[in-house]
DNA sequence: AACGGACGAGACGGTGCCGTCTCGACGCCA
DNA sequence: TGGCGTCGAGACGGCACCGTCTCGTCCGTT
């Protein structure tokens, strides 16, 4: 019925859009215009801007965090770090990312769908790095796992995104000997 | 001149707007009904919106970060963490920053304020931390202090703001454990 | 008592946007 | 060939807001 390539379109635009001016200000004039598309095309597939964007968001953040799985702590941690970079650094996303939470304090609806939809799914596929990492006696069985998550996500969250300086050579390995440092005790 | 007064209840009403509505949704209008003011009270003291906003912020953000100098790395760093998270748990702080985040990725001037206001100062006083610990021989001194800094920032921010998860019991002793094991290679 | 400046309230023109609606064009299926 | 549904474009009424402006009031100073 609906033209596919018309949904990608919208989608694309919204994304954009999101990035470009934010959540406030996003405006179904621009979208329709930055995707060469009429208004009536955007309110045939939704109906409303808060529905729009929502189901935008939801589709847009299927990417996943994988589960590596490299035999060590170390190179787990590693590979882990390398996925959760590539997601925080992601051009669109990385500007997306700060007005959803942003949005999700102002917004409980918005908040159980960040939490459902990204964080809950992304922190399960991690934990598993630590429960081997206890399995195999890397480290200790007591070993705060939520703790270790915040800790990779944290660190390189606070300076990419919130200071905004990006990384430089052999960041990544820094933040991984720092990690596995902290968890053996 | 101008009542200090009026001034003051208009700076609590941009506050209280940013943190119930955010950067891209803040009216005028809702500032000067909530300070129970008139708009004209508003363009006397600034001459657009977003120079108000500016001058709130700048205003706000002048609370800053101390200094502890128990005598031990841990004591420190404890310390350091109790204000850090002073700040970030602020009830109102901690609603306007995300935004604040989201605004200074859209916004070349409300980064460099963000940096130079908040940023620069802060972390310039937690430095000393750091470099104490090193003369003392707590830590080597090849430590790299930048990621320490957000090491503490970013675990707790992670999860206080980008989770949303607040802190139980002896949290703050937790990340103290982990930051100090981090740091003693 | 008289003056002046800041005050609250809100009217005003102008703009941008929402969501609805109409229009003619195009493509697909019978 | 005719009919139907989506398409792009944009007009439309209504609303919220910006920044300016005009009131009449209040308070401190002289």
């Amino acid at each position: 019925m609906l033209q596919p390539d018309v949904t990608y379109a919208i989608t694309e635009a919204v994304i954009d859009e999101l990035a470009d001016h934010g959540f406030g200000r996003l405006s179904m004039e621009a979208v329709s215009k930055r995707a060469g598309v009429g208004k009536s095309a955007l309110y045939r597939r939704w109906r409303s801007k808060d529905e729009m964007i929502g189901a935008v968001i939801a589709e847009f953040s299927l990417a996943r965090a994988v589960d590596p799985d490299t035999g060590s702590l170390r190179g787990d941690i590693r590979a882990t770090l390398e996925a959760l970079y590539g997601w925080i650094a992601h051009p669109r996303f990385s500007r997306i990312f700060p007005g959803l939470i942003a949005e999700a304090r102002q917004n409980p609806a918005m908040a159980e769908f960040a939490r459902e939809a990204i964080g809950g799914p992304r922190r399960a596929i991690n934990r598993a790095v630590f429960t081997r990492a206890i399995e195999r006696g890397e480290i200790p069985a007591d070993t705060d796992i939520e703790m270790a998550l915040d800790m990779g996500a944290g660190i390189v969250y606070w300076r990419l995104i919130v200071r905004g300086i990006p990384a430089e050579e052999g960041y990544l390995d820094q933040v991984t000997d720092l990690v596995v440092r902290a968890l053996r005790a």
